[in-house]
DNA sequence: TATGACTTGTCAAATTTAGGACAATATAGG
DNA sequence: CCTATATTGTCCTAAATTTGACAAGTCATA
């Protein structure tokens, strides 16, 4: 489940359009769409505003926003499992 | 062991000095100074150049050097380790 | 104190990216 | 066929990032 599909999710649950959404964030629509659909990212701003108008649980939404992007970032990288093993130690090991 | 340690480590291991290095890759001493430290990091071309000139296993500097850019972008980020999780389990399912 | 190795700090050019505007197009329901 | 909703495609610009050059500093040691 990436964070576009769960926001959308979360919008049709409610009956809402991305006009209206769209309109709070002021942002254009085709702008949210494209948020939902993955093409672009939202701002950290953008996705606590959406924890609020959704009601949903802003630490599920901003760590599936994050992941999103740690997967653009590494999705064509041929050792990308390696690499994110390697920095879950590493964290393991500040956070000691 | 991050990746400029393990430049550094190699480098030391082969007795050449930063000044060598750096002239093979067509950079300046500090700019190498500061790669070996983490303060910059060094674009993929240098890295694989580096396994070549220290003879060491490309795939390996390569994860390291994606790993640290991963932990760069992540790393004051509060729930990073879920994300990174959730990265996971999203490349496990695209690799099947 | 002189030298060589490395580090630190600052600056700027070049490049990239983010983030949005807008027009045009599709799609589905009434 | 109309209308509302959503999507697609293109373009733009401000901001951020990258990357390197250079000057000046530290530190060890001969």
């Amino acid at each position: 489940m990436h964070f576009g599909e769960r926001i959308r999710e979360l919008r049709e649950s409610q009956g809402l359009l991305q006009r209206q959404l769209a309109a709070d964030l002021e942002i254009d629509t085709p702008m949210f769409s494209k948020i939902e659909r993955g093409e672009r990212k939202a701002k950290r701003e953008q996705v606590e505003q959406l924890a609020k108008l959704l009601q949903a649980d802003k630490t599920q939404l901003l760590s599936l926003w994050l992941a999103n992007q740690i997967f653009d970032f590494v999705k064509d990288e041929a050792f990308a499992s390696d690499a994110l093993h390697l920095v879950i130690d590493w964290i393991k090991n500040t956070e000691k």
